[in-house]
DNA sequence: AAACTTTGCAACCGCTCCGGC
DNA sequence: TGCCGGAGCGGTTGCAAAGTT
């Protein structure tokens, strides 16, 4: 069905406060792509007037920016694109055009809406706190960012130091991880640099005298968790948990089996 | 085969930021 | 210094298509 009918179908395309809404057409793509060719990007509100488009400035940026841009990458997101999104989100958060800017061709639609799509079904905010929610995580994003630009010369720094201490053992753990998940570990996705300061590559022997390696970290409620070779039936569990993500500041799934991968693989 | 659910996507809305005046 | 408009951002909506029961 085209969405030429679709708006017939379902009334859009209409015309409120004098400009046109609803799906674009084949006529309006084209007179937006000549008015970027010939007047270049910006300008947005000139548009409706120098390029006899109906629309708002709003509008035409909009669809320009995320879909008739020429320099955009089409069709599905890569099992790689996916391991960058999922790093840079637990770095920034909702910062959709910030994590966009990392994926070429890619925009910040695009990726929030594969982040909504495939990650996200299990959260859930309560509906009485919801406001306070949202006026908190402005809050917290602001001051948030503030610290992580004070902070992330001295994390880099630290993040070397981690890294020397952890390449010993990255073969045995990135087995490890194959073994309880028998995933190929280019399809994991990994979110460095989360806890990782807190997790802790541990060896111990298990109830068969065997010797293992395994992660332990902190739980919120205080608790220790951990992953190990003869631990596969809490991995899935872990990995459930990676999906309950919270939304307010982003970190709150860190508490995965992700982590493991993380101290494996860090990130730049 | 029908009903239901999930995924993918385009588009709009409201808010914030920022530069010019 | 404050106002205003343009631009950008994140959240949300709603539909089609695909997948599942």
């Amino acid at each position: 069905m085209s969405w030429a009918v679709m708006a017939g179908h379902f009334g859009w395309g209409l015309i409120e406060e004098g400009w046109r809404k609803g799906p674009w057409t084949a006529e309006e793509d084209k007179l937006l792509i000549e008015y970027v060719r010939v007047h270049g990007e910006g300008r947005w509100n000139s548009v409706a007037r120098l390029a006899g488009l109906n629309r708002n400035g709003k509008s035409c940026r909009l669809r320009w920016v995320n879909y008739l841009r020429p320099d955009l990458k089409k069709g599905r997101i890569t099992p790689h694109e996916q391991s960058i999104i999922l790093e840079l989100h637990a770095r920034w958060g909702n910062r959709w055009s910030t994590i966009a800017r990392s994926l070429p061709g890619r925009t910040d639609n695009e990726i929030k809406n594969y982040w909504r799509t495939h990650f996200k079904k299990k959260t859930k905010l309560s509906p009485s706190n919801n406001s306070d929610h949202k006026a908190k995580a402005r809050f917290l994003k602001r001051q948030q960012f503030q610290q992580q630009q004070q902070q992330l010369l001295l994390q880099q720094q630290q993040e070397q130091e981690q890294l020397q201490l952890n390449q010993f053992d990255m073969k045995r753990i990135m087995s490890l991880l194959d073994e309880t998940e028998h995933k190929p570990s280019s399809e994991l996705p990994y979110v460095p640099q989360l806890r990782q300061e807190t997790a802790t590559l541990v060896s111990y022997t298990n109830t068969n005298e065997q010797q293992q390696v395994g992660l332990f970290y902190p739980t919120f409620d205080g608790s220790a968790s951990g992953s190990g070779s003869d631990m596969s039936n809490e991995a899935d569990v872990l990995w459930d948990g990676l999906w309950n993500l919270d939304d307010i500041n982003g970190n709150r799934g860190a508490t995965s089996k992700v982590n493991l991968h993380n101290l494996a693989i860090p990130y730049c």
